[in-house]
RNA sequence: UGCGGAAUUGUGUAAUGGUAGCACCUGCGACUCUGACUCGUAUUGUGAGGGUUCAAAUCCUUCUUCCGCAACCA
């Protein structure tokens, strides 16, 4: 990968190396199993997982399984797989949150034993109540609060066996009432809840709280430096609270960073969950979508996951980064590496008038210019061609260097031609056009060296393979969900275009045998890659830049 | 409202008191058998006011705006 970050979470690494206070740096991804992991969640496994790489150090994944009502081994199962595409490996194993119940009911025992937990009866509306609705002003300590240890112990128990429904009872962690910080205010650390766990079955029927458990599972696996979104950040004094008075000390240590956004994404698991049901997609795989499924289907490599994030840099203000930051990192990587290959995705039938009919030859087109190694392919060739639509003007515009009436061009690798005339439909819409080559410039080179302004690809009409291809674009057409007026449904912002089908496309031949994975650059137009469900169809993955931009039609 | 956090060019991110830099995007140009790639080049920035200092993006102060939290979710 790159070099070693440098950040302000790698700040305070260094300064806990440099004092001695830490001697291997151990971090952890630590994702709730609750839906798909989107390019969001890249951030913060590139965060995570590359500062352990950069220090030597260990990298945990770790299920955070807490909350047996929303989680599923679906994405239990989704989780792993997409983490190891990434090639994120967890070099310091894999782990479940909820292996640690054990744990966490043990501490907790001690710290009711020690006085620092009670058992509270209030419903959940009185505990809002007590704890504060007016902010600023203090709390109401719970008439439980000075409960003996003895008794908060026996109720605790009488919690885990059963004795209680859901709500009636929760474990409080005693702290201070009059905190500023609301989280401070006695925070739940055990509720009751009556739910099967995806992986732990029907033994419990209390659960502890992300607050309460996830420092314990940092501690336990020895993680150093817990790196998490910005929303956790009012949630550090606790988070500290928990690992000191559960004798741990200063580590493991939590600190934030920004989460990543991307213009017109929607990023939230809820959302994305919600187009899943509503079928607005295919599924949490649709090369639509942001999830790293999707993306892997559409045919984005890992590397260029990473490095957008890397590029993106690591910081505490809320961003919004540009879709097409992405599409530079896409191409940058494809661009040495990809295999060029020729098809035509909006056909246009050129008759080549002095071409002998029915000969057919083939040329050797190089299979990556950049690269001699990649070597060449045979490519057929014959006097009925499809070229690209837009590669033909019957006016052409300023500066257009492709073919137009009495106009020379290259035809890639093989003849030049010139346009001698068109036929029409009866509304005016050229339906072929006619040309004649140069007989003596096979290979593209003029013999007295006159110079083409353009080059175009083409494929043998008698040699193509027809395929569809898949184009796509962004999902929603508001830059940021912020920009969707308050109260409006943010699937009215569902951009129309995010798909387009283009049938009849024309491919050559030695597309026709192509898998899924298999990348290649359709000169001139773009990055593909069949698509995983449905390798007869194509998915564009990124398109090609092109600096030609035709007049506006004023 | 209370608490916490953040404001640097169109976007993102650097610069710990000393030349506001880098990348993306955009424009222009060069090159080219991909109008790709590559190369060159240009434009635009420290939220506002006050203060300290020889010197402020940086320190102090007032203000403004934005974000998060205020769950028996994570």
């Amino acid at each position: 990968m790159s070099e070693k970050p440098s950040n302000f979470l790698t700040e305070v690494i260094d300064a806990d190396l440099a004092a001695g206070k830490v001697k291997e740096i151990h971090t952890r991804f630590p994702p709730e199993p609750n839906g798909y992991l989107h390019i969001g969640s890249v951030k913060a496994i590139w965060i995570n997982w590359s500062i352990a790489n950069a220090y030597g150090g260990k990298f945990n994944l770790r299920y955070d399984d807490t909350n047996p009502a929303r989680e599923d081994v679906e994405y239990v199962n989704s989780i792993r797989e997409d983490l190891e595409w990434l090639g994120a490996v967890p070099n310091g194993g894999v782990y479940y949150g909820s292996d640690y119940f054990d744990k966490c009911y043990e501490y907790a025992e001690q710290l009711i034993l020690e006085g620092k937990a009670y058992v509270c009866e209030l419903s959940r509306e009185e505990l809002q109540a007590y704890r504060g609705d007016d902010a600023g002003k203090p709390g109401k300590d719970s008439p439980w609060r000075e409960r003996d240890a003895q008794e908060s112990l026996a109720l605790f128990r009488r919690m885990r066996a059963g004795e209680f429904a859901d709500g009636e009872k929760t474990l409080r962690a005693k702290i201070d009432m009059a905190s500023p910080n609301m989280n401070l205010r006695d925070p739940a650390i055990y509720r009751i809840k009556h739910v099967a766990h995806h992986r732990q079955g029907d033994k419990w029927c209390i659960y502890p709280l992300y607050d309460y458990a996830h420092p314990i599972q940092d501690a336990l696996e020895g993680i150093t430096h817990s790196m998490c979104s910005l929303e956790f950040e009012n949630h550090r004094p606790l988070y500290e609270w928990v690992v000191q008075n559960l004798g741990f000390g200063e580590f493991p240590k939590q600190r934030e960073f920004a989460r990543l956004n991307i213009t017109n994404t929607v990023m939230s698991k809820r959302y994305l969950r919600e187009l899943v049901e509503l079928n607005v997609v295919e599924g949490w795989d649709d090369p639509r979508m942001p999830t790293l499924c999707g993306l892997r289907r559409r045919g984005y490599t890992p590397e260029s996951l990473f490095r957008f994030v890397e590029l993106a840099g690591v910081a505490k203000s809320v961003s919004l980064l540009d879709a097409r930051m992405l599409d530079f990192c896409i191409r940058t990587q494809l661009d040495p590496v990809v295999p060029r290959r020729v098809a035509v995705l909006e056909p246009l039938k050129l008759v080549i008038d002095n071409y002998p009919a029915g000969k057919t030859e083939a040329f050797a087109l190089p299979n990556n210019p950049k690269d001699e190694n990649a070597g060449t392919r045979a490519v057929s060739f014959s006097g009925e061609i499809w070229i690209e639509q837009s590669d033909f003007a019957q006016v052409p515009p300023p500066k257009f260097k492709r073919l137009s009436p009495g106009s020379e061009v290259r035809l890639m690798g093989a003849y030049l031609i010139t346009c001698t005339c068109v036929e029409t439909d009866e509304s005016g819409n050229v339906t072929c056009v006619h040309a004649n080559a140069d007989l003596e410039t096979a290979n593209g080179m003029p013999a007295d060296g006159r110079k083409t302004r353009g080059t175009i690809h083409w494929v043998s009409c008698a040699h193509a393979v027809d395929a569809a291809v898949n184009l796509y674009d962004q999902l929603f057409t508001q830059a940021d969900m912020n920009d969707i007026p308050e109260g409006a449904d943010y699937k009215d912002y569902l951009n129309p275009d995010s798909v387009r089908t283009l049938p009849g496309c024309k491919l050559e031949a030695a597309l026709a045998d192509a898998k899924p994975g298999e990348r290649f650059q359709f000169v001139r137009t773009g990055y593909f890659t069949p698509d995983a469900k449905n390798p007869a169809r194509w998915n564009r993955i990124v398109t090609l830049k092109d600096s030609y931009k035709m007049p506006d039609a004023t």
